[in-house]
DNA sequence: GCCTTGTGAATGAATGTTCATTCATGCACT
DNA sequence: AGTGCATGAATGAACATTCATTCACAAGGC
């Protein structure tokens, strides 16, 4: 087993148990533990729980980032390019419950709230895919006149809402579900 | 100070220490020094940290149902009704950022979950009345043919990712913003 | 090929801290 | 002098993090 194999080990496992058990409930030694690793082991590859956390977050980022970018409508009209990115985020996290329960959490603490911080003074991230996209609609006034977070609020807020029930087994949803919830979220953007 | 005053005190506090420091960061001798008690003192009102934070969350969750009840137009059509819930609610945070802050960390937890769970299997509570709406409106063919939590991820959905944003500051709501925003929502459910 | 030595990855027991919770004692009011 | 509330030091458990030590292996000398 090489460096690479060990570093990816730990990062797997915190990334399941923080998803399933907080992380609060999952202390260092577990995570050695279930990484087959010795407690100190992790702290040659990472310098803290918090910068762990932090990788963690950052890959599952860049991961999306280039999921999305995989079959991205780049000539479609601005509806399309909405609906794709809508869709392609909601399925991502029903076949990833666990990348979207780290991320839950993630956002959810004092880590989430400096990051997002961040972003808003202009570092460039998967976000900045659908801040273009309003942009652009907004030239075109397509969508209502509201500020650009409100927006971001129709258009996800309603996503992250369902994935919470989705991912506890609260519902379930078929294609057509899915199509018509996505279209919804347009609904409420377009003017 | 009677006793009624002190269990107001230590849940004032919490609630306040909780919503800016979270769970982890909020000790109970910090609790208990800031509403000018002793650390023994909260156990003769609380059985637990856990306790206390249930009940923390119950009271929030009737303050917040009488709030809707308040100016309720029982006699309004289902839109009115829609409108009239998703304004208050979005004002009530608005006006209580603390609250808002304590209830999403509370749902981001372990209790929330759980909590969560009771609430499917039938427990009447200040979201029953939205549920009554949503039947009411499924009858009378008004909003789209979704699973309920989809409905309510849509209705919902929105509020709570502008209120995170609003709280921390990254935007400015008029009240005809918020008049657009909570119609808005209303489009994403109607037919 | 065989031995020696150097290197740095890996270990996990030990450390020091932070908490929730308890309880022996004090206090006030009856 | 008894009752019940309040106190806060003491307790013990849970952790993150450290570091002296072990170990595997490679490079270099013979």
């Amino acid at each position: 087993m090489n460096k690479t194999d060990k570093r990816a080990d730990i990062i797997d496992v915190a990334l399941n148990l923080i998803a399933q058990r907080g992380f609060h409930d999952s202390p260092m030694a577990l995570i050695a533990q279930e990484a087959g690793v010795a407690a100190g082991t992790i702290y040659r590859y990472f310098e803290s729980k918090d910068d762990l956390i932090l990788t963690l977050n950052r890959e599952l980022e860049n991961r999306i980032h280039e999921m999305i970018l995989e079959e991205y409508p780049a000539d479609g009209s601005i509806r399309e390019k909405f609906l794709y990115i809508n869709r392609k985020v909601l399925t991502y996290f029903m076949d990833h419950p666990l990348h979207f329960r780290f991320m839950e959490q993630f956002f959810n603490s004092p880590y989430g709230i400096s990051h997002r911080k961040e972003k808003l003074l202009g570092k460039s991230d998967s976000n900045s895919i659908m801040i273009d996209i309003f942009q652009k609609g907004i030239e075109e006034q397509i969508p209502k006149n509201l500020p650009m977070p409100a927006m971001y609020a129709l258009a996800f807020g309603p996503l992250i809402t369902l994935l919470r029930d989705y991912i506890l087994g609260f519902l379930r949803l078929d294609d057509e579900a899915i199509e018509q919830f996505t279209q919804a979220c347009w609904d409420a953007v377009k003017k």
